[in-house]
DNA sequence: TTCGTTTTCGGTAACGTTACCGAAAACTTT
DNA sequence: AAAGTTTTCGGTAACGTTACCGAAAACGAA
C-alpha cells in the first residue's frame, strides 16, 4: 500500500485542517476523522497523540465540510413572527428556554424573526440551514403547519392549530385557565363578569390563543348559566383602561373583570382606581400573567400562570427528538403537550359587594 | 471543447442539485452559478431558463457546499449568558433587534446561551459556524474581549470594559443616565439621596453596568457636596423591599431613593407604602426603566430610559459592517456609540417635604 | 507454527458548490 | 472581410470532511 501523501498541503490561511493533523500525529486523515468522531475503532495510543496535534495546532474541524459529506447541519430554528408579540416575558422565556435546550443538545440554535414566505421556508430545509424548525403564534388555520406536514419535514409547534392530527405540538391550556378564572370568580359569588379580549385583528386572523381564549370565556359563562359579557382591545395599558372605562358606564351591575394578558392590566386597575372604584371589594380583577408582572402591580393581582420557562425547552427537546428518530431509522412518534394552569390568589379578588 | 457530461447524475434523496438544473435547464453548472450569484456575464434568455428550471425543480443551493468553498458562513452568533439576565425586557428588544437586522442584511441568526470556555469560543470561528459574534454582558476586564482582540477575530460589544482601546462597541450611558439622576433630584431640592445598587457579586465581579452605575453615583453626589448612601442588594422585588426597609430606618433623613432597576422598584414602592410614607410627598423615587414598566407602577414611575429597541439592531449592523470590510480588503474601522439616556417626569418625584 | 478472528488503520471517492481560466460567439471597428 | 473587443459560456480544480472498503497488524486458538 502507498504511503498516503500529506507533504504538499500546507496551512495557507492560517486555519489548520484535518489533513495537517494527520500529519503532525503521523497518521492518516481516516484516522483522524475516526478521532474526532469518538468511533471505537482506534488504539488509545493513536487516539492520544491525535488528540495532543489536535490541541497543538488548535483545530477545529471545518463544519460546513462535515455537514456537506452528512447531509445534515445538526442546527434548528426558531421563527418568530413579531407581529403578534405580546410583549410579555413569555416570549424571552420561550426563547431563552428553546436555545439552552438546543445547545444543551449540541445543535446549533438559530432564530429569524421576518414572515418567511412559503418558498423561503422551504428554502431553509432545502439549503440545509436546519434540519428542522419550531414554530411560533399558531393559527387556528395555519399554512406553514399545513405545508410542513404536507413536505413531511420534521418541525414542533408552540401553539396548535384546530386540525392538530399528526401534529407534534405544546401549548398553554389556555381554555383551562379562562376555565379556572370563571369558576373561581362564581364560586366567590360573582354573577355579573366581563371578559377584556384580544383585539378584533387576532381573533379574525384566527390566532390560537385569542379565539380559544374568547370561546372558552363564552363556554364557561354558559355552563354557569351566567350572561357573558366581552369587549376587544389592544394589548396596551392605555386602550384597557379604555375599555374599562367602556365597561364601567355599559354594565354597572359588573362586579370581576378578566383579562388574559398581566402587563396591560395595569390599564384596568388605573381605570378602576380613577373611577374610585375599591379592587377587591367594588370590583374583583384576575388575569392570566406571569407571577412576577402580578406582583408588580397594585394591588398584587390575583393570577392564573403557565409554567413558561420550560415550554421552549420542552419544545427544543421534542424537535431534536423527531430529528433523531428520522436519523436512526425508528418510527416517528407523536407527542402532543398541554401546559395546565395554576390559579395563585392575591389582592384583587373577593366576593362580590353586597346588594342591598 | 468536450460537452459536459452531466447525464449520469440523478436526484438520489429527492433533493435536486444545481447539476440536475444544469441539466434541465440546458447549460452548464457554472451557468448556473453564475445565475445563482447574479453575475452580470449571463445573457438574459438564459437567465431566464434558469430561474425556470430552479422553480420547476423547486431548487436551492445547498448552503454548506458554497460555505464550504467561500470559507465563510453568512452568519453571526450573539452570546448571551443568562448568569447576569436581569430578567427585564431590555433583553428581548437586544435580541430581536439584533435578529431583525442580521435578517435584513441576509446573514443567518444565531444564538448561544451558555457560558463558553475559551476553546469553545474560538472554536465557533475556526470551525466556520459564524462570522462573527456579538458579545453581551461585558465585565470590565474581559478575558473575552482580550481574547478575540488578541486573535484579531471580528466581534462587537453590546457594553465595555475597562479599555476600550481598539475595540468595537454599543453601549448604554449608564454614567449619564445616573448622573442625570442625581442631578434632577438635586434641582428640586433634595440633599438626602440613596442609591440601591446591584448585588456585591455583580459589582465584585466587575460587570460593567454595576461598577459604573455604582461609582457615577459617588460622583455626582461629590459633585454636589452631599453624603452618598448606597446599598447594594439582588434584583428582585422582595430583596429591594428589604433593602428600602434598611434604608428607612438607618437613615431617617432621606428625602429621596434612585434604583438603577426598572422591574423591582414595585418592592421598593411596596416597601414604602407598608411603612407609610407617601410617594412623591414624603419620598421620591427615580430609577433606571423602560417606559413600560414605569407606567405599570403606581404611582406611576419617573425615569431615565434608554432607547433600547435600536441597541440590538445597531450590533448586528456594526458587526456586519466590520465583516463586509474584512472581505473587501477596506480599511477595518472602529465604532464606539455610547447611547444617551432622557428622563421622564411621572408621579413618583417631588420637591422634598419641608422640615421645621 | 499455522490459521482464523479481531483490532486497527489507510486510500479514495464522494458531498455540492464556487473560482478560475480559457474559449466560443457576438459585436465593432477598420 | 479581417481584426480587435466584448459577451457569454463551459470545463475542471479546489474547499475539508466522512463513508466505505479493504488490508495490515495484533491476537488467540488449534
Amino acid at each position: 500500500m502507498a504511503k498516503q501523501d500529506l507533504s504538499d498541503t500546507t496551512m495557507i490561511d492560517g486555519m489548520p485542517t484535518i489533513i495537517d493533523v494527520a500529519r503532525i500525529a503521523g497518521v492518516s486523515v481516516s484516522t483522524v476523522s475516526r478521532v474526532l468522531n469518538e468511533r471505537s475503532d482506534v488504539s488509545e495510543a493513536t487516539r492520544r497523540s491525535v488528540q495532543e496535534a489536535i490541541e497543538r495546532l488548535g483545530f477545529a474541524p471545518r463544519a460546513t465540510a462535515r455537514r456537506l459529506v452528512t447531509r445534515q447541519s445538526r442546527a434548528l430554528s426558531l421563527l418568530f413572527s413579531s407581529t403578534y408579540a405580546s410583549l410579555s416575558s413569555f416570549d424571552l422565556d420561550f426563547i431563552l428556554g428553546a436555545a439552552t435546550a438546543t445547545s444543551e443538545r449540541d445543535y446549533f440554535f438559530n432564530m429569524v424573526t421576518d414572515t418567511l414566505s412559503d418558498t423561503r421556508l422551504l428554502n431553509m430545509y432545502r439549503s440545509g440551514l436546519v434540519d428542522g424548525v419550531i414554530l411560533m403564534q399558531i393559527l387556528l388555520d395555519d399554512w406553514r403547519v399545513k405545508l410542513l406536514n404536507e413536505q413531511r419535514l420534521p418541525f414542533v409547534a408552540i401553539g396548535r392549530p384546530a386540525d392538530t392530527n399528526n401534529l407534534n405540538y405544546i401549548d398553554l391550556d389556555f381554555e383551562g385557565g379562562v376555565t379556572a378564572m370563571v369558576d373561581f370568580l362564581v364560586s366567590l359569588g360573582h354573577r355579573h363578569l366581563a371578559a377584556i379580549g384580544r383585539p378584533h385583528t387576532q381573533v379574525a386572523s384566527g390566532l390560537g390563543v385569542a379565539v380559544r381564549a374568547r370561546e372558552s370565556f363564552l363556554k364557561a359563562a354558559a355552563h354557569h348559566g351566567i350572561a357573558p359579557i366581552t369587549v376587544a382591545t389592544d394589548l396596551d395599558a392605555a386602550a384597557m383602561a379604555q375599555a374599562t372605562y367602556h365597561l364601567l358606564d355599559a354594565y354597572p351591575e359588573l362586579t370581576a373583570i378578566i383579562t388574559t394578558n398581566g402587563p396591560t392590566t395595569a390599564g384596568v386597575l388605573h381605570a378602576l382606581r380613577d373611577r374610585g372604584r375599591a379592587v377587591p371589594h367594588d370590583m374583583s380583577v384576575i388575569a392570566i400573567s406571569t407571577n412576577r408582572v402580578a406582583e408588580l402591580l397594585t394591588p398584587t393581582l390575583t393570577n392564573v400562570r403557565f409554567p413558561t420557562a420550560d415550554i421552549g425547552h420542552q419544545a427544543a427537546s421534542m424537535l431534536i427528538r423527531r430529528l433523531d428518530e428520522r436519523q436512526n431509522g425508528t418510527a416517528p412518534r407523536i407527542e402532543q403537550i398541554l401546559i395546565p394552569a395554576s390559579i395563585t390568589m392575591r389582592e384583587t379578588t373577593a366576593p362580590p359587594p353586597n346588594r342591598s
